[in-house]
DNA sequence: CATTTTACCGACCGACTGGTATGTAAAGGT
DNA sequence: ACCTTTACATACCAGTCGGTCGGTAAAATG
C-alpha cells in the first residue's frame, strides 16, 4: 500500500511533535525517519529540505491549531470569561509534561526568529492574527469595558504574559508557578470590565 | 604575558556574549576560541567542558547582572515607580539589536531547562531570587497598595509578562510591540496602588 | 503491453561538533 | 640549577548533522 498523502501527514505529525518537544534545530531528521518508519529518500521526496519541512509543520499543523483554540476561547458569549476559562482550563487539563514543553509558537519564536527570516515572518504573521482575534473579540463587548482601553495593547499584553508564563513551568517542572500567573492574568482581564 | 585570570575572564565575557546572541547549543567553541584568540587547550584548561563553561557564565556573568539591575529598580523610593521607570528606560535605551537578542535568562530558560538539570536548577534559583526581590520590594510599601494583593503571584506575573514581551520584539525586529506591552505593564503595576 | 512518473530506499558525503592526547614553554618553589 | 606545576598549543578523534545520488518497484498513462 503506497499512500503518498498518508506518508506526508505522518511526517508532518511526527515532526510537529518532535519540534514541539526539542525545538527545530535539535530535532533530528534521523529520529523522524525512525518514528515514521520511512527512509531518508521518502522524506526528501515530500520536502525539499529541513527548513521547508519546518515551514510546513508551522503552516499546516501549528497555525490552524492556534487559530482554532483561541477563536473558540474568544467566541464565548462573554469573551472576558471565555479567555479566563481558556486559561484556567489549561492549568487543569494540561499534564505537567505538556506544560514543560511549552507553547510551540513561543518556543519557535524564541528559537528561530533571529535565525531564519522564513520562520520569523510566519511567526509574526500568526502573532498578528492572534492579536487581531483577541482585540476584535474584546471590542465586540466594548460597552461592558472601561472606556480608555487600548485594545491592541491589551491583547499583546495578554499574549505576552501567557507566553512568558511558560518559562516558569519549564524551570520549575511544576504547574504551581504557571497557575499563579494564570490566576493573576484572569484577575487582570476581569479588571478590564466596568464596575 | 601569561595571565590566567585575564584569559578566564575573557573567555567568560566572550562566551556570555555568544550565548546571549545564539543560545547555548548554537554557540560554537571554535568561534569562542577565535574571538578570544586562544587555543582549545586554553579553554579546556580553564573549564572542564562546554556545560561547565555555560554554568560559569550563568553564575559569574548573568546572575550578578540580573540581581543588580532588578535590585536597583526596586530600591527606588517608590518601588512601583522604580519598576515602571526600569521598564520604560528599557524601551528608550536598548537598541533594537539588544531587544532582538532578548533577555539571557529567558532565552536560557527556554532553551536549556528541559535539556539539562544543572541549567534548570540554576535558572529556577535565579527566578526565585528575582521574585523574592520584587515581592519584598512591594511589601515594603504595602500600606500604599490594595489590601488583597498576593505579592508572590503579582511578582511572578510581572516577570512573566516582561519575559513574554521579548517574543514580540524578536519576531517583529522592532521596539513597537515591546513598547505596547511595557506600557500596559506599567499601567497594571500602577493599578496596584490604592486610589 | 510499453513507457513514464511517482514514491521510496539506503549508501554515501562533506561539514562541523565537543572532546582528548601529546607536547611545550614559562613561572614558581626549593 | 633543578624540578614541578601552570598555562597553554595543536593535531586528531568519533559521532552527528543535513543533504545528495543512483537505483528500484509500484502505479499511472498512452
Amino acid at each position: 500500500m503506497r499512500d503518498a498523502e498518508k506518508t506526508r501527514k505522518k511526517i508532518l505529525e511526527v515532526s510537529a511533535d518532535e519540534i514541539h518537544k526539542h525545538g527545530f534545530t535539535a530535532t533530528s531528521l534521523s529520529v523522524i525517519l525512525k518514528k515514521c518508519e520511512i527512509s531518508k529518500g521518502a522524506l526528501y521526496h515530500h520536502f525539499t529540505n529541513k527548513m521547508e519541512l519546518g515551514y510546513a509543520v508551522f503552516e499546516e499543523v501549528y497555525t490552524p491549531m492556534f487559530l482554532a483554540t483561541w477563536q473558540a476561547a474568544i467566541d464565548h458569549d462573554d469573551p472576558i470569561e471565555g479567555l479566563c476559562q481558556y486559561f484556567s482550563d489549561m492549568t487543569i487539563n494540561m499534564s505537567c509534561d505538556e506544560l514543560i514543553c511549552g507553547c510551540p509558537l513561543h518556543n519557535l519564536c524564541q528559537e528561530m526568529s533571529g535565525v531564519d527570516e522564513g520562520f520569523r515572518l510566519r511567526i509574526l504573521n500568526l502573532q498578528l492574527q492572534l492579536n487581531q482575534l483577541i482585540s476584535n473579540g474584546l471590542r465586540k463587548v466594548d460597552h461592558q469595558l472601561h472606556p480608555d482601553i487600548d485594545y491592541n495593547q491589551v491583547s499583546y499584553f495578554i499574549i505576552s504574559t501567557f507566553h512568558g508564563s511558560n518559562n516558569l513551568s519549564k524551570s520549575s517542572k511544576n504547574k504551581e508557578l504557571f497557575e499563579y500567573v494564570m490566576n493573576e492574568l484572569c484577575k487582570y482581564i476581569r479588571s478590564l470590565k466596568r464596575l
